[in-house]
RNA sequence: GUGGACGUAGCUCAAUGGCAGAGUACUGGUCUGUGGAACCAGGUGUUGCGGGUUCGAAUCCCGUCGUCCACCCCA
């Protein structure tokens, strides 16, 4: 009979225990950053019902919805698509949670698309959100848990860019656009800096906006940093049309925390020109692009002050982001970011193994290096020390402790530390801690 | 959903209508004290799959599946 080919559903991928060095890296700098800024975990199921998901997003995100099926299921069943919906039918569900709640939630989300470079048919996403605050307090602390993240994971130039909806809805009236057609002009500004100026004015031209109102939108797009100078000529501008100044006021007092909270300046910009396809956010909205490699996005957030209210009579404010693990890591790959000491393994230690009259002394040595915290892996055949050594270099365990005949018969062992090449003997009750000092050593 | 490129050994790739190749990995054997080994022996394979053209197809044509890329959208 032979064998099932062995094979995964297209989009779908393994994460081999290799790369998994670097993804859990990952995740534990951003949960810790998470707790830092005070948020919770939170654990929904990756099935929900399907009136729970649809209904959002338009029915553009609904086609990329897996349902799930079983024989005799009663109930329309799917995969969740993101982690928002389901925080937002929790919040609705268990009224009793004491606002503002603040959760963060690590989970994988399916989505029917077309795989392509960093995307995938299943992958995670990384979430944190304010629910029940509509202080701009919250959107900076986002703001600036985003620094903090991206920060401690070694990044350098990285930018986040900051706009507002209502500033948005507001520029749609400005330029004269009819209600119905400002999503097109928003998705076209979106496109400035990849098609440039003359791209949008051709494209918004076609769609038959006039030229001079495109101009005049355009000229606005320039970039804004953020100076209460600069808002205030764009508020003056647009003095008259109440959202948009409702949006720059909200800008303004947003960027205004951010220097308190310990956000570098260059880290962040106000971009008029930076929208968001989904389209249920209402105010401040936030993405962050890394510059070296143009991958895109690596984050994505904002205020979505009404999706709860689709589980509730109440409806609550809200703000938050996702953060991009996935491209994270294909960024942190492609710019070899991996922290100093970082191997392909986790395993930090084989104990050999020689004749068998000598195997217990390996088995008793491995327990006791085991009992003291360190990640061990035992060698199961006498091989010679040649091939035991091989097999460490090729897994990339850094050391190797040597339990021989020579050295046991003077009460050591001898620690070899593959990355060095050196090996020191040392007392076998000792071995422990001097592994300890030479993995921390190597670490720092 | 639209458009393009590609599909040969487990992996990286050669072979331009005329006999299936290299490197690496893999399996077994030799080697009882130290660096990704050497030596020997060996699968390395329906050239993604199906059809067509041809005396003859990995090669040309059509279809299909898969991978990648661009668009749409997004993380």
């Amino acid at each position: 009979m032979s064998p099932v080919e062995p094979r995964l559903p297209k989009g779908m991928r393994d994460v081999l225990p290799q790369q998994m060095v670097l993804r859990q890296h990952v995740l534990s700098i951003l949960e810790e950053v998470f707790a830092q800024f005070g948020f919770e975990p939170l654990i929904t199921p990756a099935v929900e019902l399907e009136e729970i998901l649809l209904g959002k997003g338009g029915s553009e995100s609904e086609k990329l919805i897996f349902n799930v099926e079983h024989v005799g299921g009663k109930e329309r069943l799917a995969l969740r698509y993101d982690l928002t919906v389901p925080l937002s039918r929790v919040v609705g569900q268990y009224p009793d949670l004491p606002k503002p709640f603040r959760r963060y939630q690590i989970a994988p989300v399916w989505r029917a698309e077309r795989p392509q470079k960093g995307r995938y048919r299943e992958f995670y996403q990384c979430d944190a959100d304010i629910v029940g605050s509509a202080s701009m307090l919250a959107d900076a602390e986002i703001i600036a848990m985003i620094y903090t993240i991206l920060r401690r994971l070694g990044f350098e130039q990285f930018v986040t860019l900051i706009n507002d909806r209502k500033l948005l809805a507001g520029l749609g009236q400005y330029s004269g656009v009819p209600a119905d057609q400002v999503p097109v002009l928003h998705r076209t500004i979106d496109k400035l800096d990849k098609i440039g100026a003359d791209g949008v004015r051709e494209e918004l031209g076609k769609a038959g906006l006039s030229l001079p109102s495109v101009d005049r939108l355009l000229q606005m797009m320039r970039p804004v940093d953020g100076a209460a100078a600069d808002l205030q000529a764009l508020r003056q501008e647009l003095k008259d049309i109440p959202s948009a100044v409702e949006g720059i006021d909200e800008l303004s007092e947003l960027v205004g925390y951010l220097p308190a909270l310990g956000v570098d300046p260059d880290c962040y910009r106000i971009d008029l020109a930076m929208v968001r396809g989904l389209d249920y956010y209402t105010g401040p909205i936030y993405e962050t692009v890394v510059e070296k490699p143009r991958i895109g996005s690596i984050t994505g957030g904002g205020r979505f002050d009404g999706l709860v209210g689709r589980f509730s009579n109440k409806n609550y404010p809200a703000t938050g982001t996702t953060v991009g693990i996935e491209r994270i890591l294909d960024v942190m790959e492609e710019l070899q970011m991996l922290p100093p000491g970082m191997g392909q393994t986790s395993v930090q230690v084989l104990v050999t193994l020689f004749g068998d009259t000598l195997q217990n002394e390996s088995l008793k040595l491995l327990t006791e290096l085991r009992l003291a915290g360190l990640r061990c892996e035992l060698y199961y055949s006498p091989d010679p020390i040649g091939t035991q050594i091989r097999y460490a270099l090729k897994k990339g365990i850094p050391f190797v402790v040597i339990a021989g005949p020579d050295e046991l018969a003077q009460g050591k062992v001898a620690l070899r530390d593959l990355r060095t090449r050196e090996q020191v003997l040392v007392e076998r009750k000792s071995a422990a801690s001097a592994l300890e000092r030479s993995l921390n050593a190597a670490c720092s």
